[in-house]
DNA sequence: GATGAATGAGCTTTCATTCAT
DNA sequence: AATGAATGAAAGCTCATTCAT
């Protein structure tokens, strides 16, 4: 295996402070001590503190994207590999709560350089365009304007996200979760 | 009137740097300086940097209170008060962008107290929920679990204005404000 | 006054124990302990440790080119303008230990910035190279090389400061007193 | 031989870094890595940092020693000895100007423990007060303060190498070299 | 001999906050 | 109300040194 177990400790610790107090509120030394290991063990595998959020991010959106690559591409019927695309990414999002958090806050933050935040926020919107203009092609898509629709479907993943992970349960529940890919379909289907 | 110039010029400068560079990486020190007063100045108006964001928030949440309060209770439609909420939100926020950006900034933020957050949330979503409610006893609206629906129409706020505000000239075209509404309503929509 | 007691004292300090421990061994906090102030006070008066540094240089360079600025150009004879030059340079530092320790160890040393060493450099040696230039024109001095020439004055100047700061009491003697000059003087002087 | 490869890869090294930099701001880090070596491979050779500095003192104190010892015996002429002396001195430096630059900046400097810098010093200063002794007796030497004196050689010669090591090319040119050992001579000759 | 991940004491620097003026 | 020099706890980061491999 590639990263050392006091590597992935630190990660694994970091995403957890960073979740729950902030970036700036979590010292490096409660970091290091969390993870059991030393200050400068820190330093030794990330550059700075900056640095190892940039490849907490990083990372994290790869898994992400690796985790939904391909659930858009299964069938014929364009609403179908929408749904897929969209349950996939829950799916993601409820099994992996602090990852996604992680997302949530950081995604817009002036933390995070720019260049990285946009870098990644391109990638992952790339299955979606792609989808987009498929469906407005068939004229199964309303007309919009895609940047507007690309912002529209980044903020329902946030929002339903939000949601099922404030409540487990209702995950669990078959109406919920058809009921948030209907406002997400129906928002953009053509009338 | 209530508030000395310089007490203003400090909560003007604060909202440009909290928005640009982040809370914690924004300086009293860079407030004061750039606000043109001295360093103890600010702490002569607000007993701390916490309180100083705090107060920002609360009054900048007042203020959209006031902007939208009244734009849902004009028609005995519903769907024209919904539009015309909408409408109004998107306009607080597109002539107010740095304060729009501040509130997605810092309402999802650990920077700012719980507490106050939810308070903050609960008041502006009043209005929305209200008027859900409404809809979907009359048929208008999809019968999904309402606190879906919340989350849903804030991403989906959250969403339109930041497109409005990264492409302000799309604002003047009648289609894509249109656009932005359609798919607001027609994702809650009864089918 | 212009200089704050805090700050004198900082710099008063600092000389002291840059001196006798050097640069690198001299923390911050020990500077600001014995001087009698806060850690962060110094920070607030000198933007780093090395900008500390810098300025003690370059306020001593400045208040030994005052002191010696005129003692070579009282008389119309030059080896009497070289002789007042020789022994006001030497009662300086004679009267001035610490500083010309201070000199003599951070001067030559990387641990300034090579381009304010050579600008102190080459301020005071100004003196110096005149005093040669018009002696080589009356016949007084021989004419060697004038880069050799400065090198070797500034070599002896060390040398001699060297010797009556580590024995005071030499300098009280005439006989030491005048054969520091001669070793100066007739080193250069025409054969 | 008895120093390995790799041994005197960090010596050299440390040697390079310690002029270019200075001793503290070198790391040992950056010491091995420009070596060649591991870390580790530092320490297995030397007992510390400062044992390494020391190492590097004393053998090109001796490898300087080797070098004009013998130089001052030649001839039955005092003046004649102190110029092979001199030319002997001087053209060690030239052909080793980083050695000399570490002499000249750690031969004064608190970085090494004063006793084996007095050690050093005394060492090589021993040939020159043999020479300025024997030449006062024969009355070809001024009879200034001894102690005045071995300074003030010491300060001609670092001047001279400081000179020729800034300026190679003069080292070609006879009167260059000869007007270095003049100055040196007939500032101590009787008048 | 050689390696380099790991260590942790110690450093410089930051910055919200105070208070005498 | 306003000032800004002064504070000192706390932060990020460095680096000589160790040791299991």
């Amino acid at each position: 295996m590639s990263i050392t177990d006091k590597k992935q400790a630190i990660l694994d610790t970091a995403l957890a402070l960073f979740v729950a107090q902030g970036f700036h509120t979590t010292t490096t030394a409660a970091i290091a001590r969390q993870a059991g290991v030393a200050t400068g063990t820190l330093f030794h595998h990330f550059a700075s503190k900056d640095a190892l959020l940039d490849y907490l991010f990083l990372s994290i959106k790869q898994e992400f994207a690796d985790a939904i690559v391909g659930s858009a591409n299964q069938s014929t019927d364009l609403k179908t590999n929408a749904r897929n695309l969209w349950f996939c990414a829950l799916s993601w999002a409820i099994a992996n709560p602090l990852k996604q958090e992680f997302f949530q806050l950081y995604s817009m933050s002036p933390t995070i350089d720019p260049s990285i935040r946009f870098q990644a926020m391109n990638t992952i919107l790339g299955f979606i365009t792609t989808l987009i203009a498929a469906g407005q092609q068939q004229g199964l898509i309303a007309d919009y304007p895609i940047g507007l629709m690309q912002d529209n479907c980044h903020g329902q993943y946030l929002a339903a996200t939000r949601y099922f992970i404030d409540h487990p349960q209702h995950w669990q529940l078959d109406e919920h979760r058809e009921a948030s890919f209907k406002l997400f379909w129906n928002g953009m289907a053509a009338t």
